[in-house]
DNA sequence: ATGCCTATTATTAATAGA
């Protein structure tokens, strides 16, 4: 089973490489985040075509998050994250494919920090990984997959020093990432890769994908019951590559899911 | 420390992103 995520900064910028890289990468699920369009938007119709189907939270202007299914409609679970009535964004979206409980986020970026931002961030931070234990504890497969918003180590950026004051990579973010991990979740992508130089995420600035001038944002959790069938992982740096293109490039693992 | 570039919305400029 792969499964990938991708920040498609906009999804009516961005549909037509859409299209593109789902022909050429086929996952059997895609999480979507920052589809930056209200939910009569969403391209259910040109998604179907090319055999996804989808559930769909969205947002007028900003967030927006969704998951597509190959062959397949996704069960949807859950949207939005417990704990907070008064919280708009939409930024959670949970659905079960194939029998495996997928959690498709988009985790706020949280500066400048400090400020209210970033008090927002460590919030929905805190609710996330409540919830995360709750589903942990059920025992089941489960996926956690999306734009985190954290580096989680230095070795996760093409130049660290730059992103210490940055809500990122403050030590507050990168706390509350280990303390989702320390719960029994596995990065899939530093599992396999342990040395690897990996990034997600590469400005529109200063060329900063020729240059490799990246992070590592773009997380896929497994919980335990998937983690010893995990089989490989990657990100689709062709996609970056392209004209029209997101400053994050998809990401995807493949893993036994029975 | 800041701008750089891009998408969106609403009217040619503001806002957010990371």
């Amino acid at each position: 089973m792969k499964i990938a995520t991708y920040n498609v900064n906009g999804m009516g910028a961005r549909l037509p490489l859409l299209l593109e890289w789902l022909a050429q990468s086929t996952p059997d699920v895609a999480c979507l985040q920052e589809l930056k369009a209200p939910d009569d938007r969403f391209p259910a119709d040109a998604l179907r075509e090319v055999g996804y189907q989808a559930v769909w939270h969205g947002q007028k202007s900003w967030n927006g998050v969704a998951i597509l299914a190959r062959d397949e409609e996704p069960r949807e679970t859950r949207r939005g994250l417990p704990g907070d009535p008064d919280d708009s964004h939409s930024r959670y979206i949970e659905a079960v494919v194939r029998g495996v409980t997928i959690g498709c986020l988009y985790l706020p970026n949280g500066n400048p920090a400090p400020g209210p931002k970033f008090d927002y961030k460590l919030g929905w931070f805190r609710r996330l990984n409540e919830h995360a234990a709750g589903l942990l504890a059920a025992g089941g497969p489960v996926v956690l997959a999306g734009d985190f918003n954290v580096i989680p180590t230095e070795h996760d950026a093409y130049k660290p020093e730059r992103w210490v004051h940055d809500a990122l990579y403050l030590p507050e973010t990168r706390a509350a990432y280990h303390a989702l991990l320390a719960q029994g979740w596995t990065d899939s992508l530093r599992a396999l890769h342990p040395e690897a130089k990996i990034y997600t995420y590469w400005d529109y600035f200063r060329s900063a994908f020729t240059r490799n001038a990246g992070i590592r944002i773009d997380h896929l959790l497994v919980s335990p019951a998937l983690a010893p069938g995990l089989k490989a992982a990657g990100v689709d740096r062709d996609i970056r590559a392209r004209e029209k293109t997101s400053d994050h490039a998809p990401t995807w693992i493949e893993v036994e899911s029975a």
